[in-house]
Parts: structure tokens; sequence; C-alpha cells
RNA sequence: GUGAGUGUAGCUCAGCGGUAGAGCACUGGACUGUGGCUCCAGGAGUCGGGGGUUCGAAUCCCCUCACUCACCCCA
């Protein structure tokens, strides 16, 4: 409320209350990825410009007008990343992965920056965690990180989501569909509105994101990508597709589907909530990238979730967050004695919070209470002279005395439960 | 980039031309080694910032910044 520094526009501070939910949330993406045998790769957030416009698409909106983007002291190019895969891309073929591994799988965590203006689960700086597997054509693939998706994501607790998948079929079967509703949707233009009409010029596919009615009334008649797809993206399709009914994993097929990235081929998929519209994770198939980036021609497939989306998302169930043990230590000798017991209990893992402020009795307690600790460790001159210290039970206000010798022990025995 | 709404105490908000308010939170006391309940008292704000209209602006007008939501786009 001062005319001091405030974030900038489009960031957040993430403070340690809302921080366990953020740990939460990336320990169950890191444990799931690693049992899967993929490994961490961290790049940089600052890259070359011309990386994501050659990765992303230079007409793509994204690099059009919401990169991040300065030249620095020797007047290179430089921007922040908007997103994970094309720097990923980037370190796989500068560091030539492929030559020692056939199929190489990398995970990601890290900030992305968008230059767009902020609203509901959107940021200027916002988290992606983010998988990618590169050598693999076989559609198990696809099915292996939508799996991984679907593990983590009941891991963290959400129930309530489903996959939508699609297809968009490889370069040929792509560009002859792209050719032919081009057509049908120039015969009835004037149908569609403004956005639409510039869409059907520019890249026909996006016309399936919009959310105008009539617009959708419209896109009824025409045929459905499905249809056009070549036998091989076919076969690839119904294969993924199997993988995931043998996987009970939930998920609808809509042709719909479209994806915002140009580099999408086969594969696409997001997860949706029911209770947004908004979707917590996307990704798919990518074939060319590799190639058209300056590597070898190697198939690829990944997805990206938005860690922030999904912190907001579990937000408000109440968490069972782990508490402290609360020492109270009245007077110098308490003090040093506690300080004893406090490093035991640091080589036991005991988590133990310490005021080391001359307090009353009450107003520890009062403290103890408002932090909402479960138990209290209370020694003062009395308990010293009879060589035991109390443990004191905040919910039910029950005490027990222990002896000093045993209270490693039974702090151990309470903090379990 | 376009459009709409909101900025008043730490938080949620009332006031909408005439002395800056409430609830919750906070601090102290009743209660000096036993918290939660209750009661009493207290601290706190250039009313987002700048400019204008007016005898007088939190209130009306303009600009600006931020937040929220929608569009574009996306995680």
């Amino acid at each position: 409320m001062n005319g001091n520094f405030t974030k900038l526009r489009g960031m957040k501070d993430i403070l340690p209350d809302e921080i366990e939910l953020w740990q939460r949330v990336e320990k169950a993406f890191i444990e799931v990825c690693e049992i899967f045998g993929f490994k961490e790769i961290r790049t940089p957030i600052l890259e070359n410009k011309y990386l994501f416009v050659r990765g992303i698409g230079a007409t793509s909106d994204i690099v059009m007008k919401e990169m991040y983007e300065f030249k620095d002291k020797k007047g290179r190019e430089i921007a922040l990343r908007p997103e994970g895969t094309a720097s990923v891309v980037r370190a796989y073929i500068e560091n030539k992965v492929y030559i020692t591994k056939k199929i190489a799988r990398f995970y990601y965590y890290g900030p992305m920056f968008r230059y767009d203006r902020p609203q509901k689960g959107r940021y200027r700086q916002f988290y992606q965690f983010g998988v990618e597997t590169f050598g693999g054509k076989h559609p198990f693939f696809d099915g292996e990180i939508v799996q991984i998706l679907d593990i983590s994501l009941k891991k963290i607790g959400i129930e309530n989501f489903v996959f939508i998948v699609n297809s968009l079929g490889c370069r040929i079967c792509k560009n002859k569909y792209v050719e032919q509703i081009k057509k049908n949707l120039q015969e009835k233009i004037d149908k569609f509105c403004e956005d639409c009409k510039i869409r059907i010029e520019k890249n026909p596919l996006r016309v399936f994101d919009c959310k105008n009615t009539f617009c959708k009334e419209n896109l009824k008649e025409v045929p459905s990508i499905l249809n056009y797809l070549c036998d091989d993206c076919k076969n690839h399709f119904d294969t993924f597709v199997n993988f995931l009914l043998k996987f009970n994993i939930n998920f609808s097929i809509n042709s719909n589907l479209v994806r915002g990235l140009d580099y999408y081929t086969r594969t696409v998929f997001e997860v949706s909530t029911e209770k947004d519209d908004i979707a917590i994770a996307g990704g798919g198939r990518y074939d060319n990238l590799v190639e058209e980036m300056g590597g070898p021609d190697i198939p690829a497939v990944g997805f990206a979730a938005g860690i922030d989306r999904i912190v907001q998302f579990i937000k408000k169930e109440d968490k069972e967050e782990k508490k402290p043990v609360y020492f109270i230590l009245l007077g110098n000798n308490a003090k040093l004695k506690g300080l004893e017991i406090l490093k035991e209990c640091i080589k036991e893992k005991i988590m133990v919070e310490v005021d080391y402020e001359e307090r009353s009795l009450s107003d520890n307690l009062r403290i103890a209470n408002k932090i909402g600790v479960k138990w209290c460790l209370i020694l003062g001159d009395n308990e010293i002279e009879k060589g035991i210290m109390i443990l004191k039970n905040m919910k039910d206000g029950y005490q027990i005395e222990v002896n000093e010798k045993e209270i490693i022990k039974k702090l151990k025995e309470i903090t379990k439960c």
C-alpha cells in the first residue's frame, strides 16, 4: 500500500502458505517420471529468439505478439522461453543425444514467459512441467506419456479430468485435409465471425477452436480430419486409443481438437477438467520438428502441464499439513536443555519450531495454538528439577510427563501419527 | 492488442459531495507456569497514483497504474 515496488504485471509471489501445494505437485510429477525412466533436463531460460521463431512458427501468436524479447549488450536478439519444447529439442540436437540413445526420455520443470494479458489461470510468468520422448515412432510412446500424466494427476489428488484426444495426421494427410476444409470453409465464409474469416485464410484448423456458437454450428457439416487420415496414421491413432482403453484412461475423442502450436502431427491431446473449460495440460506428437530445426529425422512426442493451473485447481481442498512440535522453553536453563533436545531432533528429522523470546507459558500456548500445532513440549525449571519434560496435546489438552531420557523416542512416536 | 468491472486498515468490504467506518485479524489487560471461550481497551489508512471541477472530493470528470473477467491465444 506504499508507493514502493510492486511485482510486475502478470507475475506473482508464491508465499510459504501456498508452496506446500506446489511442492506436492512437483514431487508427484518427478516421482512418476523417474519410475518411467525419464531423466531431468535443464535448459536455459534465455535463448536465441529465432529458436522459437523456427520451433513454434513465425506466424504463431506466441512468436508474433507474446514473446519477451530484447537485445543484449552485443545486440544479439534474445527471448525468454515461452515454452519448453523448442529448448529441449535444441539441446537434444546440439548435444547429439541421438547418437548414444535410441530412445531419449526427458522431463523438465520451470518458468515460462509470455507477454499476454493476464486472466484466470494465465500469467506472464507461469510454470510448466513437461516431458519429451525422442526417437519413438510407436503409438505406445504416445500412450506412455498420457499414462504418466494420468498417474501424476491422480497422485496429486485430481480425479475429475478427461483426456481429449485427436489425430492431426502426418504432414501429408494433414496438408491434404487443410486444403480440403479451406475450400469448404471459403464457400460459406460469410457465415463465420470476423476472427474465423482470418483463420480460414491463415490457419483453417484453428476455426475449430472458435467458441462462437454459430461458427460451431457451421462446422458440423465440415468433414472430420479422422476421415482423412492415411492408413499409417489411422493405424497409429487406433493403436493409441487401444492403449488408452487397455489402461483404463478416461478419454474422449474430439476431432475438433487442433492445438495451437503448428508443430504437432498425428496424436494431440489435452487434459480438461469438468469444472473449467481451461486445459491444465496439453501435448502431442511432433515427428518433423527435430528435422526442421536442423537435426536428423527423428520422431518425438511430449506434453506440458500448467502447474499454476493445477495448483489453482487443488487449492480448495484442505491440506493435511505436517506440523512441527512446538518447544516452549521457560528460562535460561530450559533453553539450554531444550537446545540439546533440538539437536537430537534434527538428527532424527523431527520437525520442531522454537520461539527463543522470553514469554509466559500462556503466551507461548496462545502462539502455538494460533500456528495450529498438534503438540507442545513444555520445559521449565520445575521439569528440569524432576528430570522430565511435558508433552501437551493441543487438540484435547491432555498432557504427559516424559522422562528426559525417553523424550526423543516419545517425540518420534507422536510425530508419526 | 480489444472490451467490461474493481482498487478504502493486514484480510473481507460499507460509505458514493460535508469530521475515515464495520467485521475479522493484530497488540495489551481481566488471567504473574497452561492455549482455544468471553469481556474491556488500544494501534493502525497520503481512500492505488497524478491532474482537474468545487468553499469543500474517498465520492464528480480526465489521465495513469494495478487487479479480476471475457475476447485473441494458450498451460
